[in-house]
DNA sequence: TCAAAAGTGTTGACATTACACCCATGT
DNA sequence: ACATGGGTGTAATGTCAACACTTTTGA
């Protein structure tokens, strides 16, 4: 009897932001032959971890994020649920699970969820074991689902910022609105026109201007912004599209 | 050892429309005293089942839909997924799952799907047992976290209705200008402008009318469309908000 | 002939796009 | 002094909202 529920887990796709890529991080997975020690693959997987009993899969999801990055209190939300009955029977996740966790069922249920952090507060030693980030538009060899997952949360994550402000939570406190602008143009593969962006972040009145300048840049100082949560909540209004 | 996993369940939430009112398809649970044969209490679910094993998540919705409505090839989609360790720990769900299930797991996680029928098209036999129409805004007791199931896919389906043309799933094949329209209506909760919705519905292409007329009413009779799937797969075409 | 819903166009307000020049800083 | 990115406004176009009268049918 294992303390996890057999059938059952949750994988992260952690997506961070610097300057100009947006970034998965992904942990290595490498099965070595036991008696020669010669590496049979080497892949990469988001992060998972099955879910214990008694636990809400919530919780599961936010201890693996904890465990992988170090973080708490960071934007984590369920994007889909994958059950295909087949979708840990590629040749290499059959070695790999044979091999390794030869008790566990083949049928596992996994919720995905998507997570964004701001990279430069990922605990470093934590990320130069075997865990990586790597561009969303170059990922290596991925393990069972895992393209699949990805790309699926990139499309969350692209309809979803489209319609709620959740990109600074891949920005640090203080950005520029030049950074905000590369963030969107980045997530979402467009270019942005400099002029328009600003007259549109300027109607928004939970994205507020600081006193303070960027320093040390060979340029003109862009003014610092923050966002604010608070102001967000009391302003925001429903926006009615129906545009089918 | 059951056929099913133990801790894992699909729900389906299925929503029909009337002319009028948006509506969900629900059973009724009544638990009655094994002994007095007095009834203990009376409430209602949405309808759900245990992943069979071997089966994929979303062939036991289908199968639950099936069952539940006789309708294959309906519309279906996960929303969520519920893994609340307490979902089932309100006293009439565990006296309940005491009572006749004494052998289940009391942490289920359940995948939540949300589904649209045409209410017609469900083969009324099935309906007329211990299952049937509630409106959505005037629902009886339910089961379980169901309201909150509920209400997480009208949400979904608002969400949703505004995006991609699903409504039709609702409706007859054939429907006129004003029906689609208090659909819309109903389910977003809003009033439209008959004009301006009109012009809306002309610009798609894959709303197409017929060389047909409404029949026996004691009006001017409205012309009849149809909705083409096919049509709409190759006109479509990716519209930017950017709406925050 | 009456009741009931179908059908139809124009205008003003607002939002979105496209576009080019000067500014502040570090080297 | 030069290279680099920061910062700004206007005009044209497209989209959305508001609004009232005539038509066709069955009873």
């Amino acid at each position: 009897m294992h303390p996890y529920i057999n059938n059952l887990s949750v994988d992260c796709v952690i997506f961070g932001f610097d300057n100009n890529t947006l970034n998965v991080l992904l942990t290595k997975r490498q099965l070595d032959d036991p008696e020669t020690g010669e590496v049979i693959f080497t892949d990469y997987t988001v992060q998972g971890h099955h879910v214990l009993k008694g636990e809400r899969i919530n919780d599961a999801a936010l201890r693996v994020l904890k465990d992988k990055t170090g973080l708490d209190n960071i934007y984590l939300e369920q994007f889909y649920t994958f059950g295909d009955t087949n979708r840990l029977h590629k040749e290499r996740d059959q070695l790999w699970l044979k091999g390794k966790f030869p008790m566990m069922s083949d049928h596992v249920i996994s919720v995905g969820y998507c997570s964004l952090v701001n990279s430069a507060k990922v605990q470093p030693d934590l990320q130069h074991q075997d865990t990586s980030w790597f561009p969303v538009d170059n990922l290596p060899l991925l393990g069972f689902d895992h393209e699949t997952m990805i790309m699926m949360a990139l499309e969350f994550l692209r309809d979803k910022i489209r319609k709620e402000p959740i990109g600074f939570e891949l920005l640090p406190e203080k950005f520029t609105l030049t950074l905000l602008q590369n963030l969107y143009e980045t997530v979402l593969g467009i270019k942005l026109d400099r002029r328009n962006f600003r007259k549109k972040v300027a109607q928004m009145k939970y994205i507020i201007s600081l006193d303070e300048k960027q320093k040390g840049v060979a340029h003109k100082p862009a003014q610092v912004f923050i966002f604010s949560k608070d102001v967000y909540e009391r302003t925001k209004k429903e926006k009615l599209d129906f545009s089918i």
